[in-house]
DNA sequence: GTCTTTTCTTGAACTCGATTAAGTTTTGGC
DNA sequence: GCCAAAACTTAATCGAGTTCAAGAAAAGAC
C-alpha cells in the first residue's frame, strides 16, 4: 500500500495524517487471474489502484468478440468512470490478465475522503488529465500507424510486457486480429 | 459568459461570492474564423470554454495531412491539458471553424481560482470524467464500426452540424479520406 | 460580377487487413 | 504424465477504404 502514498505523494502534498487517513479507508484486495473487478451491466462500486498485476477492460462488441479498450498496470487507476459517478450499468468488463494486488477505492469513501483532504480531488484531477491525454495519444497512433507500424511501436515500448499476455490480447488492444498478429511476426523472424 | 455559470452550476454549488470570483478572473474573448487558440510547438497558455461556436483540435500527421481528433463546441472546455499543465510544447493545433465566442481561464489564474474556490477542482475533476469516458467511446466507434456506418452514425447525431463545417473535417475526424466520404454520399441520394 | 482559392466528386488501380478453415503448439488441471 | 482446452500459425480468398489524378462546383476576395 506503500506504492499507493508514494504515487499520489508524486502529484500532492500529503501529510502523515492524510496518509494514515488514506490507509484507514482504503482495502488491500489480492485478485487471482482472470477474476472480475467489473462486468458489464453491473454498477462500477469502486476506482482500483493497480499495485502489482495487469488488468485489461474491454467490452463484447457488435459481432459477439471481446475487444480490450485499455489495460492496467502497476501504478494506475482502473474502473469505469461513467459508471462509477453516474451510478450507471457499465459497458465493461475490466478482469485480472494475471495475479494482482490493488487498494481499492469505495465510492462511498471516495466522497469522505475528499471532504477530509482536498488535495486527493486535486490529484484524481491532475489523473484524469493524464489519462485523458493518453487516451487521445491512443487515437493518433490508431489513425496514423498501420497495424504492423503499431505493433512494432508497443513491442518496442513494452517488450517485458509483451511475454506476460497472451498475443490475442495484444491483438485486441491494437485493433486487428490474432491471425494477423502471426503474420507480423512471421515475416520479423 | 452567464452560460459558462450556468455550466458549472450544473455540477457544482456556488455561492453568489464565487460567480463574481470566476467572472472577476476570467476573460471574455471573441475569435473570429480560423483564428487559432494554440499551435503545434507553443505551450499551451489557458483552458477555453467555448460560449459559442466550433473549434477543431488536430495534428499534422506523418505524411503532412491535418488530422483531426477532436470537436469542440458548445459548452465544452478545449485545451491541451497535457501542455498546459505540465508546460510542455503542444502537439495540436486549436482552431476556430466559425466564429466564436469564449471564456478565457488563464493557467496563472487557475490555481488562484482553484485556492479561493475549492469547488472548482471538483467541477474539473467531473468534466475530466465526462471528456475521458467520451474519449474511449470514441475508440469504441473506430474499431466497431466501418467508416460508412460511423458517418450515418454521426450524420444522426449531430444533423445540423453537418451542416455547418466543411467534409474534408469530417472526413478527418471520422477518420478516413474526403473521396470515401463522397462516395458514401453519393450512395445514398 | 469575375477571378482565385477552397471544397467536393468520380473512376481506376491497388493494398491492408478480415474472414474462413484448417492444422500445430502450449498450457493447465487432476 | 496425460488429456482437454487455450493459444498460435498458415494460406487462400475477399472487401473496405486508399491513392492518384483530373475535373466540377462553391465560396470568398476585390
Amino acid at each position: 500500500m506503500q506504492r499507493l502514498i508514494a504515487h499520489i505523494s508524486k502529484f500532492v502534498d500529503l501529510t502523515e495524517e492524510d496518509k494514515e487517513i488514506i490507509l484507514s479507508l482504503m482495502q488491500y484486495q489480492e485478485v487471482k487471474k482472470k477474476e472480475y473487478l467489473l462486468r458489464q451491466d453491473a454498477v462500477c462500486n469502486a476506482n482500483y489502484f493497480i499495485l502489482k498485476g495487469v488488468f485489461r477492460k474491454y467490452y463484447i462488441d457488435e459481432k459477439g468478440s471481446e475487444q480490450i479498450i485499455h489495460f492496467g498496470i502497476d501504478n494506475w487507476w482502473i474502473t469505469d468512470y461513467d459508471s462509477l459517478e453516474r451510478r450507471i450499468p457499465s459497458q465493461y468488463f475490466i478482469q485480472a490478465v494475471e495475479g494482482a494486488e490493488v487498494a481499492v477505492l469505495d465510492w462511498r469513501v471516495q466522497e469522505e475522503l475528499f471532504a477530509k483532504i482536498p488535495a486527493l480531488e486535486r490529484y484524481f484531477r491532475l489523473i484524469l488529465q493524464r489519462a485523458y491525454a493518453a487516451s487521445m495519444q491512443r487515437i493518433r497512433y490508431i489513425y496514423d500507424f498501420s497495424g504492423e507500424e503499431r505493433y512494432y511501436h508497443f513491442s518496442n515500448l513494452y517488450p517485458e510486457f509483451l511475454q506476460r499476455i497472451p498475443q490475442y490480447m495484444v491483438a485486441s488492444y491494437l485493433g486487428f486480429t490474432p491471425e494477423f498478429l502471426s503474420k507480423i511476426r512471421a515475416k520479423k523472424i
